[in-house]
Formats: C-alpha cells, structure tokens, sequence
DNA sequence: GACCCGTGGCT
DNA sequence: TAGCCAAGGGT
C-alpha cells in the first residue's frame, strides 16, 4: 500500500517546491489574487517582474480602485489579456464599495467578482486563507491526465469533468496551502509538458501514463485550426515638438482600452495614405515613409502591421480630446500600450525604414 | 458550446 | 520555425 497522492506531494514539496515566490511574501488576499489573475495564461517568470512593479505601485485594493485607468494599464502594459487588467480594477472598486475592502472568504462570493471564475475563486481561498478547495489550473490537468491516464482534450467539458473529479478526491483537509502550491509546483517542475522527469516523481510508482509508458499522450491535444491573416497600416505621425499621435481604442476587441497608434485601413495603397491620413486625422502632413512590416500572431488570427511615418507640415490642429492625444515618447511608454506598439515607439524605426 | 482575448518561452 | 502552450474568464 503506498501513500496518498497527496501525502507524496506534500513530501516532495517540502524537500523541492518553490517556497519564495513574491506573493509567497507578505501573503494576503489582495496579493494573492492579484498573482492569481497576472498568472491566468501567463508563465511564472513573465509574471515576476509585472508583479513587483505592480505592488510597488498598487499595494493595496484601495490605491488599485482609486487610481486612473491608464496607470493600470500602463502596469499591464506587455503582460496582454488586458481585459484581466479592467476585470482588475472594476473587482478592486467593488471590495471597497460593497465589502468595506476586505475580500470575501468563500469561493461563491469571490466568483461574483468580475474576473474571478471557479478556478481562481478556489486558489485564492487555498492560497489566502487556507480553507479547502481544489484547484485545476493547467500543471495541475498535466500531472492528473497521466496519473490517471485521462485521454482527450482538457478543452473537452467530459474530460474536464473527470480532471475536477480527480482533483477533488486527492485535495487533503490539512496543509491546503502547501498542497496547491505542490501538484502546481510538480507540473510546472516535473511533470512537464515535454520530457517528464518521471525518474524523480513521487508520483511514478503508480501513474498510469508512466505505466504504459505513455507520459506523451496525456494530456490529449487540442484540435488545430487555421488562423485567418489580416492586415493593417499604423500611422506614426510626429510634429515638430517631436511628440507622436495616438488613440484610444475601443474598451473591447484586441487592446480594449490601450493607447495605439493610429490605424488606417489595409485595402488603401500607399499612394492613397497621406490624402486618408489628412482626411481621417484631419491635419496637413508629408508624404508618407514605409517601415518595414512585420507579423503579429495572436491566439485566433495573425496580423501584418505596416507602419508608415508622416511629419506634419503644418501646425497641428487635431482635437486634442480623449480619443487622440499627442504625447512625448516618454510620456506614451508610461501608458497602456500593446507590445508591439511600445516596440515601435521605442526602437528607433529609421532604422527599419525601406 | 464556440469564440474571443496577448505575449513570450519552448521545441 | 511555426505551432503549441501557459496559475482562465467573459460574452
């Protein structure tokens, strides 16, 4: 008879686990929700530095629900999924509001928060207070789907079913903190996506993948699709202070919310950009230098973004409302900007041009 | 249930 | 290298 899954991985852990994670610091609920959320679809050392800055800046729910929308984005800025980043904010004004600022501690009122969902709900009950629940984030799907020899896909709600079913039989009464930590801790560690350490797993005696030697088919592999090509000009307009135009776009849709540069639409040749430039930004400007382009891939679709710089001859006179804004370079990087956009604005794009 | 939402690491 | 995937959630 051997231990319990649970008993070996909290052995394991106590000896291997990863003890010293920042929000492992100080641990509240505000901190550890905020991880929670910075980490939905986001590695472990991408997180890192965003969470540091972001305590730094936000150390509390209060300074969160009380600060102007683009200093939080401008912390999000390249972590991506910034509707986690609006979800954030909204959520922190709501424990301030309705719960005097002090998060709930069952998992049926944190889901009422907006990006909170049952996964997130049940580490922040473990991880901030300590009280059962069973969590199945992706490590943790990993390391159940070979345990128990799961076949299909994750994405699949009859597969899912049984992974939570799983997850909750294993989850102990006692040291729920440590054990969430461990089973995320050995999937991330151990039981890898690629090349498994089974030889070092405390689980191998009895997992079912390793058994058939067959660590590689679980968990099954999501069904491929085609992604759709799309297309865009973006506008990098300057005047003669040196400060660049950009725009708000739309609270949803991709960057919901984010400072970009202004878009113009593909099917215009470059011939037709600067008389489009001046009629939809309505302003005076040069004839118009094509930078190098470049290819985007998102979840669902990649994106050709082909940037064309124009200097204004002539003072500007574009509105200078909440839509559109001149800003100085440095200015614009302290805002919510997507990644490819900051790259733009920071790398010097002359030196692309062509 | 299907689709949308980002970016970086890994192979 | 192009595709897969990561501490998911909202619509």
């Amino acid at each position: 008879m051997t231990d319990s899954v649970a008993s070996r991985l909290l052995a394991w852990y106590d000896q291997h686990g990863r003890h010293d994670l920042p929000w492992h610091f100080n641990r509240n609920a505000y901190r550890v929700w905020v991880s929670e959320i910075m980490l939905q679809q986001t590695q472990v050392t991408t997180v890192i530095p965003y969470f540091n800055a972001f305590m730094e800046r936000f150390p509390d729910v209060h300074s969160l629900a009380s600060a102007p929308v683009d200093d939080v984005l401008g912390h999000w800025s390249g972590l991506g999924y910034y509707a986690r980043a609006r979800n954030l904010q909204k959520a922190a004004i709501t424990v301030v509001d309705d719960f005097e600022g002090e998060f709930p501690q069952c998992q049926e009122q944190l889901e009422s928060l907006t990006g909170i969902g049952r996964s997130t709900a049940a580490a922040i009950v473990a991880q901030a207070f300590g009280k059962r629940a069973t969590i199945l984030d992706g490590n943790v799907k990993r390391v159940l789907a070979r345990y128990h020899a799961v076949s299909g896909w994750p994405g699949q709600t009859a597969v899912l079913k049984k992974l939570w079913e799983h997850a909750e039989t294993h989850t102990p009464e006692e040291r729920i903190r440590d054990y969430t930590q461990a089973i995320m801790d050995l999937g991330a560690m151990v039981c890898t996506r690629s090349r498994p350490d089974c030889e070092h797993c405390p689980l191998s005696s009895d997992c079912q993948a390793y058994a058939r030697g067959e660590t590689k088919l679980y968990p099954g592999s999501k069904p491929r699709k085609e992604k759709p090509e799309k297309s865009t000009w973006m506008i990098i307009l300057e005047d003669s202070e040196g400060r660049v135009l950009l725009e708000r776009r739309p609270p949803s849709g991709i960057w919901g919310g984010l400072w970009s540069l202004p878009e113009l639409d593909s099917a215009l040749g470059a011939d037709e950009l600067q008389e489009a430039c001046e009629s939809t930004l309505g302003l005076t400007c040069s004839e118009p230098e094509l930078i190098s382009g470049f290819r985007h891939t998102f979840s669902h679709y990649h994106l050709h973004i082909q940037p064309a710089r124009f200097g204004i001859t002539q003072t500007t006179v574009v509105a200078d409302d909440d839509q559109r804004q001149w800003f100085h370079r440095d200015e614009a990087l302290s805002l919510g900007l997507p990644a490819p956009i900051r790259t733009l604005l920071t790398e010097p794009e002359q030196a692309a041009l062509l």
